[in-house]
DNA sequence: GCAAGGTC
């Protein structure tokens, strides 16, 4: 009895061959650099029984869909015709090694068990194995573990009880990709070939659509507009001042801002006549407070904090990520987990950090203390332990970037596994002639994870005086002040990330991709932090030319200013001209500020004013495909009915964008003209 | 010259 069982990638293969060999695995090479064979003996559940086994795995997805030929030059066809040209699904090119084994090392197998992840990605990864397995063997019999870690007694459970595919989640992320490939294929093309006479700037550039990098578009000038929009506003409040024990404390006025001036100053003088110089204390509250630890760590987390905490873009955070994940120091960094399983062994973790020349101490001193086991999130993938070191790791192994990565996963991971940071707050409230203010104060009195997680801040406040409920203390200024309500920022990395997970725009491992993919393509750029309101306009970068044509005059001079002939404002710190090379570096840090090019802002303003049910650039249509995924998913729709519907659906909007074309090169020429 | 999703 032979069985193949193949996993989604090299590194799960590995793992669950050296579990279920139980030390006894040679290992194969294979024409994939990436991909061994593992051989071990291993007893089956009945009935498969003994066999030999050989594991080994694929690296993602093995085809991919494509328009057939006659469709493929852009002038072929009319872009509307690739809602129903033919598509074809192939080994892609650089699979062919991929494919080649599982055909080979299944010809000899009665069966096959599917190791892919438990998702619908995983599945459908499965089937596709499946169809290249049974073009080696039609006789082999399939079986698919089903798994949610890799734990020893987990994965051999697993390897205990098979079930079967499950053809319905393959069958959803068939559509997902045909609905994608139809869609992005015949937007893209539209856009381009219609948009490109309408300026200049665009003669030459490539104006892609796609499910998610529009609606990231949309996030960044919803934001924008939001900013551009704003008008401040002028509040008045009473300023209160006493002086105690020779400090003086600040206490603010429970009414907060309000945008009458004369109803503060009635209030005001109301108490200037009814009040003394004094003012009563009314209160005094003190109570334990504390400050959470983190969360165990997910991909949207460590990039947002990356993003934060590091200043790096989210991109190269992953990047950096993956690259420590395949040497072996940290654990999968793709994970939507942010729970613990319990049966984890977080004290060896904690004690492989111990050598560690900044953290080692804390860590010792956690398990000397006795390691606390991580607060749990509400999120579990059933495919991967949220992030954490698996190795120790300092300089000069990895460079310094790199390191900076890994500090900030250790010393979450031994944040995660420390206390909460406890302390004692204290709110004071004070009566002034029958308007109250209050006051407050903070006490840190054990820091706890905090010594290990230095990107957290929470510090003792100025210590106040000991106040005493009853007592009168003298005023040392009560005054009617004035401000204004201040501009919300430009939209930040982290913000955005935050904005795409919480409505299904990409997931985990495409996020970071789609933000590159709106910069890359110049719908929107970066801006050093701090910006606070100062682009008044959309920036006018020039789209990157494709076919590497000459540069013909349009580009550097006129770049990038701005769009500010009147008003000038562009031209400050970070103002245009920054876009390419010489800012690479610094512009693409994760602090940065996003701000829509004159190309972005056209794009959304015309579908907008296109006036669609639900406009291409807003997360909706996206929202609507995730639906229908999950019918298919859950058997109430098929596979075909729902690319049939939703292929409807977009030919409507596409007809529509084709009829009133003219709103968008509108918009075009409105901001790209002047 | 088009997408988004896996993974390296």
């Amino acid at each position: 009895m032979k069985i193949l069982c193949v996993a989604e990638k090299p590194s799960i293969a590995k793992t669950v061959a050296n579990i279920l060999g139980g030390g006894q695995v040679t290992t194969r090479n294979t024409d994939n650099k990436y991909i061994k064979n593992y051989d071990f003996t291993y007893r089956f559940p009945y009935p498969w029984g003994e066999a030999d086994v050989t594991m080994t795995s694929v690296v993602g997805h093995i085809t991919s869909a494509d328009f057939t030929a006659d469709v493929r030059q852009w002038h072929s066809c009319a872009p509307a015709q690739l809602f129903h040209s033919q598509v074809v699904v192939e080994v892609a090119e650089d699979k062919k090694t991929v494919a080649r084994n599982i055909k080979n090392e299944s010809r000899w197998a009665q069966g096959l068990m599917i190791w892919t992840d438990c998702d619908r990605e995983g599945e459908h990864i499965g089937m596709e194995v499946c169809r290249i397995a049974k073009e080696g063997n039609q006789r082999i019999v399939v079986k698919r573990a089903q798994f949610s870690n890799l734990e020893r007694d987990h994965i051999r459970s697993a390897a205990q009880h098979p079930r079967e595919m499950d053809e319905r989640l393959s069958d959803a992320v068939d559509a997902r990709i045909e609905i994608d490939l139809r869609l992005g294929a015949a937007f893209t093309r539209f856009q381009t070939l219609s948009l490109k006479d309408s300026a200049p700037k665009l003669e030459n550039a490539l104006i892609s659509y796609g499910s998610c990098q529009f609606p990231t578009l949309g996030f960044v000038v919803d934001r924008f507009k939001r900013v551009q929009n704003f008008h401040p506003e002028q509040f008045w409040y009473i300023a209160m001042c006493v002086r105690k024990d020779a400090i003086d404390v600040h206490f603010n006025w429970k009414r907060g801002h309000i945008f009458d001036r004369m109803a503060v100053t009635l209030l005001y003088e109301r108490c200037m006549e009814n009040g003394s110089g004094e003012g009563r204390i009314v209160s005094v509250i003190r109570k334990p407070t504390s400050k959470w630890r983190p969360l165990p760590l997910t991909t949207v987390e460590l990039q947002t904090r990356g993003a934060s905490f590091l200043g790096m873009s989210s991109k190269k955070v992953m990047d950096i990520a993956e690259s420590l994940y395949t040497k072996g120091f940290i654990s999968y960094p793709r994970t939507e987990t942010d729970q613990f399983s319990d049966s984890m062994d977080l004290t060896s973790l904690v004690r492989k950090q111990t050598v560690d020349s900044n953290w080692g101490e804390f860590a010792q001193n956690l398990i000397n203390t006795g390691v606390r086991h991580p607060r749990k999130g509400n999120n579990d993938d059933h495919a991967h332990p949220p992030i954490h070191p698996v190795a120790h790791v300092s300089p000069p192994a990895v460079d310094l970037d790199h390191h900076r990565v890994y500090s900030l996963i250790a010393r979450h991971f031994l944040a995660c596994c420390s206390a909460d940071a406890k302390g004692e707050s204290t709110e004071i409230v004070l009566d002034w002639a029958g308007e109250r203010f209050s006051t407050s104060g903070l006490r840190v009195i054990e820091r706890n994870y905090l010594d290990v997680y230095p990107y957290d801040r929470w510090t003792s406040s100025q210590p106040l005086p000991e106040f005493v409920q009853g007592e009168l203390v003298p005023l040392k200024r009560a005054t009617v002040e004035e401000g204004k309500t201040s501009a919300p920022s430009y939209l930040t990395e982290p913000e955005l990330i935050r904005l795409m997970d919480a409505n299904g725009i990409g997931t985990d491992a495409t996020i970071a991709e789609h933000i590159e993919t709106i910069l890359k393509r110049q719908y929107a750029i970066k801006v050093p932090p701090g910006a606070n309101g100062r682009f008044r306009e959309p920036i006018d970068i020039d789209p990157p030319k494709r076919g590497g044509g000459a540069d013909l005059g349009v580009g550097r001079g006129g770049a990038a200013n701005g769009r500010g002939r009147g008003r000038g404002r562009g031209r400050g710190r970070g103002g245009g001209r920054r876009d390419s090379d010489a800012d690479a570096g610094r512009n693409t840090d994760g602090r940065a500020e996003l701000i829509p090019s004159t190309l972005g802002a056209a794009l959304v303003e015309g579908y907008d004013h296109i006036g669609f049910d639900k406009s291409l650039t807003k997360p909706f249509l996206r929202k609507d495909m995730e639906d229908m995924m999950k019918d298919i998913c859950e058997g109430r729709k098929t596979r075909q009915q729902v690319v049939r519907e939703s292929i409807a659906m977009y030919e409507e909007v596409f007809q529509r964008a084709n009829v009133q074309v003219q709103v968008l090169k509108q918009a075009c020429r409105r901001y790209l003209d002047r």
